[in-house]
DNA sequence: CTGAAAGCGCTTACAG
DNA sequence: CTGAAAGCGCTTACAG
């Protein structure tokens, strides 16, 4: 019950320097105007005594406000995958609210590349601290996140990478073992004929993101010397019409197919598909815990859905920031997600 | 960049309720000493202004200690289970101790209901403000907790739950879904016999939890009107000779075994028992990310390991103690764990 | 280059 | 039953 730990604050080291704790704090904080004599020894002292500063009495002291921006795609009707990852943020924001933290979102249209870079500019003439990104169009990211380098500004990606660039880290999966995970799974009701198709549902079908998936759901195949034929179909108009006039031809080119591999989370319209067609005696993989996937799932037409936390994604890619700018502790640069594999049985307690 | 929230403390209130903030401050608290009227009118003003104290504060003013205690078993050499809750508990205490919250952990040995029942007459004794316990020996668990209710003692359960206390919460796994989605998985590579080996490794094999689990198991087969044989192997000698003595004879009489579940995490000795005797045939799924069963998932002798994040079963046991006693807010009695579905393909992500 | 003092929003004796 | 004052460990103008 007793209090062990002799705590030392800036008081003390004050005393043991013989200065004021005014001039303490300008050497912890790395602020100018003070004798390179006078910081050595100040310095000297803080390692001795390993002093740790209390985060609650600087934020208290300090009404500094520090300033976010989330830039991520806005929920469209076509899936709401995007609440998982702004539920995760919301999460984290109200945590840090208290130390004076403040969080602005922007949201972008996932069918406009133009949208995207009108938030982007926004973002940069608010003289943020920080952003949170989801680098949904490659190039325009990239412009973006120099921009944001040259002001000095660190950025977070989420859901996808954007390999080397300065960003603080990256939280989201690793998309070729994902895939890899996804062949796996398509696997376990493949009979003689072995052919499965991987199905792209994306206005943007050859996206780095897309490609990684594919590669390892190919390999998985190639490391396991199987027969398999895979075929691929690529469905640029995402509405369920469309899916369902694309999916008819193709499952008429293959009639063999056995096994379905859908990329990302509209997997649902695949589902919807085979339902209506009767055919389930297709194998269905895809991705993402949404309300329509699960049904799917539970009715026994999606076999396996893959996820990646979305939800932690967005509330630690927020708290990768907060460490940064307010506890100034280290950040690591790549922070993968669990390839989580979520079945009828197991989804009731799935989290986020 | 403003500070847009006009916030309210105690000052506010005090001085619209024309009296001190000391006189605030015992309302806020419940303390005595404060006259009807005075409460009831501070109480109104603070459900008007929606008052939120600021813990940052609070914290820093009080000097008092609060200390929890730990009730879990040893890591012994058999299984290394409790490494993961342990390192859980040990990153809550690391956020939690700043807010003036001191951890002291007593371990007891499983195979030991009177190291049990010592240990926690050591914590009876300690005065401690809050317990979390994983309740091994339940009715041992039941006297303790208990005594603790007298006291007032807000107390945890992780791992396993005991139903009808007056626990704050439980975390831990819903066993008998746990069971179910293990049967699911052992059915992956059945073929046309359709036996499958329930085994149960551990002193107690007719504890609670195993039950749990094994009625979950034998449910799934029943509501699938699968016509598969369920076989029953109790195993009460934990080293590595008993399990291997004991599974011989056992698949001696039933020698078309295709499946064998194991109902806790030292699957790894029945893993390594199929290796010895070349029974590659034989799918096997049982628990835990332990190094040894992860070793053996990616040789292949192991298809499925079910994990229940132990570790953030001791992270969340922690924080509910911390959130009751530090910050008053309310908890969820019950927070059943995911289910996560480990292979060899997702292993490397996985987060425990 | 340095320091004295006020203040962040609370809690805690102490006095009445 | 109630209040004045000191203090928690910092930060922030302001003055020199």
């Amino acid at each position: 019950m007793e209090k062990e730990n002799t705590y030392y604050g800036v008081k003390e080291i004050a005393r043991r320097a013989n200065v004021s704790i005014a001039t303490v704090d300008r050497v912890i904080h790395n602020r100018s105007g003070v004798s390179e004599k006078t910081k050595k020894k100040i310095n000297d002292i803080i390692k001795e005594l390993d002093y740790q500063p209390n985060i609650l009495a600087s934020r208290l002291a300090s009404r500094k406000i520090i300033s976010l921006a989330i830039l991520i795609p806005r929920v469209s009707e076509e899936t709401d995958f995007w609440e998982a990852p702004m539920k995760g943020i919301t999460r984290a924001e109200a945590e840090i609210r208290k130390y004076g933290v403040q969080v602005t979102t922007f949201y972008f249209d996932l069918n406009s590349q133009e949208s995207f870079n009108e938030q982007a500019a926004l973002i940069l003439e608010g003289h943020f601290h920080g952003v949170l990104l989801a680098p949904s169009f490659i190039e325009a990211s990239r412009k973006f996140v120099h921009a944001c380098h040259k002001l000095k500004i660190p950025f977070v990606f989420i859901d996808s990478d954007v390999p080397d660039e300065h960003n603080l880290c990256y939280i989201g999966p690793h998309l070729f073992q994902s895939g890899y995970v996804g062949a796996k799974l398509s696997t376990y009701r493949l009979k003689e004929k072995h052919k499965v198709a991987v199905v792209n549902i994306s206005k943007e079908t050859d996206s780095y993101n897309y490609l990684q998936i594919e590669e390892g759901f190919r390999s998985y195949f190639k490391d396991h010397d199987l027969p398999t034929e895979i075929i691929r179909v690529d469905i640029k108009d995402t509405d369920s019409l469309s899916v369902a006039r694309d999916l008819t031809r193709a499952l008429h080119e293959h009639e063999d197919v056995e096994a379905i591999f859908v990329t990302n989370s509209r997997v649902f319209s695949v589902a919807a598909f085979l339902k209506k067609s009767k055919r389930t005696d297709i194998s269905l993989i895809g991705y993402d815990y949404l309300k329509e996937n699960i049904s799917f799932l539970n009715q026994g037409l999606i076999d396996f859905l893959i996820c990646h936390k979305p939800e932690e994604q967005g509330y630690r890619g927020l708290m990768a920031l907060y460490q940064r700018l307010v506890l100034g502790t280290p950040v690591e640069k790549t922070h993968f997600m669990p390839i989580d594999i979520i079945t009828k049985e197991n989804q009731a307690f799935y989290q986020n």
